[in-house]
RNA sequence: GAUCCCGUAGCUCAAUUGGAUAGAGCAACAGCCUUCUAAGCUGUAGGUUCCGCGUUCGAUUCGCGGCGGGAUCACCA
């Protein structure tokens, strides 16, 4: 429809030998405006030297409309040519819904773009905290709407279990080992002070009694039940709320395979990178920084910067046409860094999207909940899930745009009514499976699709209040393609919120199971309709749709 | 001090990426259940979109300058 109006205005536009411009169309915010709209007028008004009013009016007379697509087309405010479509095409397009049900949304926008989506990558020293949570949703969900999107997605995973941190999850472990085998041992200065860490040591202890206390500086074991410890805990999180990566992605292979040391010898070759003070540093100033930066430290260890640098060109290598990385805002610095970097390497980094979400913080009601890392007692992501359940902790940290700070009110996730939108929408969902259990009981099999589709007299729809709905529906499609596009995965649930509303005012006005057969039948198709992308909306939140609540 | 993000109704946030009369949810007030789920619906009230200047037909959106909040500025990741 929009093609073919855009078609034909360009022609139109041609014809009058008006400047062409892109036609675009918008959908226009009030009702009254219409379905579509478009400010070409506006657009060519002061080119042709004519007010905008007068250029639509010259336009539209040229407009052959077809009155099976299109109800009304007027010129309206300032030069806007509104475009109100007829009852008959939203009835026609709605079967669309119907023929590709839990296909219906995907697109091939993303035409089999290979891409790579890295999240979470949090090192296994500890536990997923709760303001995890968001990162770990938001990639759950960005990953998801790529798919619907038809682009090809590895969710990968990366980490590090080497170095410092792990230097120092192992000497916590040890010490607390120690302790609790009665020692006074010291705990080191930086060490992670979180239970878990007893925890461990307590295990160690069931399984080899006190028989490495005199390990005499070798913490391998420590490291590694630690590492294991951990990552085992942090995947079963992230299983809870569904989230598998195809690849979890060692930092040590690219020391194994040469990679880091290759780019240091790149750099070195290009004069990106000198040698002072024993370190080797990278010339961050060329591309704007304030100052350069260290890549390998004087004791000969890599900073964060060179692995990160080696990683990106990796999946540039790996053959990755798209990179998404999700970083919190206290990975920030990091980012200009690893991009110049790249980019002096040969890659474009306009392929490489970052996505840079702004921090949680957690009240409860009118309490503010700290969950300082200085405190022992550290409130994990886990405690969250079982606090306000795995659909309110999808829900609550998609649903605001990754600029702003989110508020995460945990009693308002975990009441059961209607102040909470995540019962909202899954009271919708289970609204309307019930509706279609009745229609059982009248005999009319609602799992039959094709069956509803041959059945149904699609003239008969044609309240308001339903062809509002069906409109609504219909715009699911392009809103995956553009949350999909522009990385904002909020809007899928502002969307289902309109969803939702638009469906509850239906069904408030119009009864669906009556005595006359037809109209009940056409009813029952829309139910089924807006179930539909109820369900593939919820699909992509990583919500799940009760038929029952 | 520098860099990045944010500033919209009492509170939490939207706003189709520059469009028309800035919208939802909570909270407040007034209504609607003998009938498919009232976890719902309808209505009322609530605004100098932080301030100023600019860009243009048109700015919450873009630019510049302030003010306020957050994050980051390691030979930690």
């Amino acid at each position: 429809m929009k093609a073919q109006l855009q078609q034909q205005l360009s022609a139109i536009l041609a014809e009058l030998q008006y400047p062409s411009v892109d036609v675009i169309f918008d959908k226009p915010k009030v009702d009254a405006h219409g379905d579509l709209t478009t400010n070409v007028a506006m657009m060519l008004a002061k080119a042709v030297g004519k007010n905008p009013r007068q250029v639509a009016q010259s336009i539209v007379e040229k407009l052959k409309i077809d009155d099976s697509f299109l109800s009304a087309v007027e010129i309206a405010g300032p030069g806007f040519i509104n475009f109100r479509f007829a009852n008959s095409y939203v009835v026609e397009s709605a079967k669309n819904i119907l023929r590709e049900h839990a296909s219906f949304g995907r697109t091939q926008a993303g035409s089999g773009k290979k891409t790579n989506l890295e999240w979470v990558s949090a090192n296994p020293t500890g536990l997923l905290h709760a303001g995890h949570g968001r990162q770990v949703l938001l990639g759950q969900v960005i990953g998801n709407l790529l798919e619907w999107t038809g682009h090809e997605v590895t969710r990968e995973y990366y980490f590090n279990n080497a170095g410092n941190q792990m230097r120092t999850l192992a000497e916590s472990i040890y010490s607390r080992y120690r302790r609790e085998l009665g020692d006074d041992y010291p705990f080191p200065e930086e060490g992670y002070k979180g239970e878990y860490i007893v925890d461990i040591a307590k295990e160690i202890i069931a399984q080899k009694g006190d028989s490495l206390k005199d390990a005499d500086g070798d913490r391998s074991y420590f490291q590694k039940y630690g590492e294991e410890w951990c990552f085992k805990r942090i995947k079963e999180t992230l299983a809870r709320l569904n989230v598998k990566h195809d690849v979890f992605y060692n930092e040590d292979t690219l020391y194994s395979t040469g990679k880091i040391s290759e780019v240091i010898e790149e750099f070195k070759k290009k004069d990106l990178a000198y040698d002072s003070e024993g370190a080797v540093w990278f010339r961050a100033t060329k591309f704007g920084a304030d100052k350069d930066r260290v890549i390998v430290k004087s004791t000969g260890e890599p900073t964060y910067r060179l692995p990160d640098i080696a990683y990106h060109r990796e999946k540039f290598r790996r053959g990755f046409e798209l990179i998404v990385d999700i970083f919190g805002a206290d990975h920030i610095a990091t980012i200009p860094d690893v991009l110049n970097g790249v980019q002096a390497l040969g890659y474009d980094t306009k392929d490489v999207k970052v996505i840079i979400h702004q921090m949680v913080s957690f009240v409860n009601g009118d309490e503010i909940v700290k969950m300082s890392k200085r405190n022992a007692k550290t409130y994990t992501l886990d405690d969250l899930i079982d606090e306000v359940g795995v659909d309110a902790v999808a829900y609550f940290f998609v649903m605001r745009s990754v600029g702003t700070h989110l508020e995460f009110d945990i009693a308002l996730a975990k009441e059961q009514s209607d102040k909470n939108p995540v019962y909202y929408l899954q009271y919708a969902h289970a609204r309307i499976a019930s509706i279609l259990r009745h229609a059982e009981t009248e005999h009319i099999n609602v799992h039959d699709i094709a069956a509803m589709m041959a059945n149904t007299d699609f003239s008969l729809i044609r309240e308001k209040e339903e062809i509002d709905l069906l409109k609504k529906l219909l715009e699911f499609p392009e809103l995956v393609q553009s949350c999909a596009l522009s990385f904002e995965p909020h809007r899928l649930t502002t969307y289902l919120r309109e969803v939702a509303e638009t469906f509850h005012r239906f069904y408030h006005e119009h009864r669906v199971i009556n005595d006359v057969k037809q109209l009940m039948q056409a009813r029952l198709t829309v139910c089924l309709m807006t179930k539909i992308v109820i369900a593939n909306g919820c699909r992509i939140l990583s919500v799940s749709c009760p038929e029952k609540m």
